[in-house]
DNA sequence: AAATTAGGTTACGCGAC
DNA sequence: GTCGCCAAACCTAATTT
């Protein structure tokens, strides 16, 4: 899976090696693929990004190196943890033993006819656990379907796995009784895209999830009520580099949609209203500015919000950006 | 393409019936 | 169990500029 994905650049000294410190940019071998340059920076939220073009260059980044520091030998032993890293994403944790089809030994040498049979046994049993016990059924089923979904939106592995997590505690909690799998996958999802700052709209989850979006936003308000989990409100901004990047506008839009969200929003006008609406009149508002045209409709579209919202919207954050006792 | 207008829909939980 | 509550935000659709 994509853990084995190499990342040299990234992998941090270890104590003990004679290799000199290279201080090496920690994204230098992530090259825009548009303009050519090596200048690019990784966000907080996994995305690797080129700081010309605000081209998303690598959104599934995981960092290869070890989440523990060692100073000295004695010291690595005793806090490397070694094995398959543990994932969310599988029922069992991907930490199980899975016993093979071949009737070798670990030698390579064939199994008497009672070993052989022994084997078999084990085999059916294992499997009769994983697929038989109705919890590890129900992961299994519902796994599938998060990831199923964040690929259709492009939500990195991040995400996935707190996604996956949220709903293995709704499952522990016992939550899930009266509520289909489905609807619980869905809510699970959106709300481990809103914790990991990468928020989806309840639109964009009901478009890929089997379910309607009367019964991901139920399920999902019962889970968080449940677990206790505090979600803070998604603040627009989060929507802007999505929204651009479906678009074409320039990243100096981008940027400037970013601030006009600081500096309405710092002035009450976003209280209330939707996220998704508020980003979209922003990032139209910031098109005008710097002199880009930008249809409405564009927008609306990539951010599904109507057109006749960014048109009440953006009139007045422009104006608290244009007036005259307010600085910029 | 953008603006205007009109009219309908949504979502929530709660107490009352 | 369902009725009503009630406003602001948002939507669709038709029309005009």
């Amino acid at each position: 899976m994509s853990h084995q994905m190499k990342h040299n650049a990234r992998r941090r000294q270890r104590p003990g090696t004679t290799e000199p410190e290279t201080p090496a940019d920690a994204t230098e071998d992530f090259a825009c693929t548009e303009c050519e340059t090596n200048d690019t920076s990784q966000s907080n939220n996994g995305e690797v990004v080129c700081n010309e073009c605000g081209l998303v260059i690598e959104e599934e980044n995981i960092d290869q190196g070890p989440d523990w520091r060692a100073f000295g030998p004695a010291e690595r032993d005793e806090k490397s943890r070694v094995g398959s890293p543990l994932t969310e994403t599988m029922h069992d944790k991907g930490l199980t033993t899975n016993i093979d089809w071949k009737n070798k030994d670990a030698y390579g040498n064939s199994l008497s006819g009672r070993k052989r049979r022994q084997m078999n046994r084990l085999r059916t049993q294992q499997e009769r656990a994983s697929t038989k016990d109705p919890q590890e059924r129900n992961l299994r089923h519902a796994f599938g379907e998060i990831d199923r979904m964040a690929s259709a939106l492009g939500v990195p592995q991040s995400v996935r796995e707190i996604s996956c997590m949220i709903y293995r505690r709704a499952l522990e909690a016992d939550l899930i009784r009266g509520r289909s799998i489905e609807g619980v996958a869905s809510s699970s999802l959106y709300a481990g895209c809103r914790q990991g700052n990468i928020p989806r709209s309840l639109d964009d989850i009901e478009t890929v999830s089997r379910v309607e979006q009367l019964e991901i936003s139920r399920a999902y308000r019962y889970i968080m009520r449940e677990l206790g989990l505090e979600m803070k409100p998604v603040s627009p901004k989060e929507h802007v580099p999505r929204f651009c990047s479906s678009l074409d506008v320039s990243n100096d839009v981008e940027r400037k949609a970013t601030e006009v969200i600081e500096v309405t929003a710092e002035a009450g006008l976003a209280s209330g209203k939707s996220p998704t609406g508020f980003a979209a009149a922003a990032i139209y508002t910031a098109a005008m500015l710097c002199g880009e045209d930008t249809t409405q409709r564009a927008i609306s579209e990539v951010s599904k919000t109507s057109e006749v919202t960014i048109r009440i919207r953006y009139p007045e954050q422009m104006e608290i950006f244009t007036d005259p006792n307010h600085e910029n």
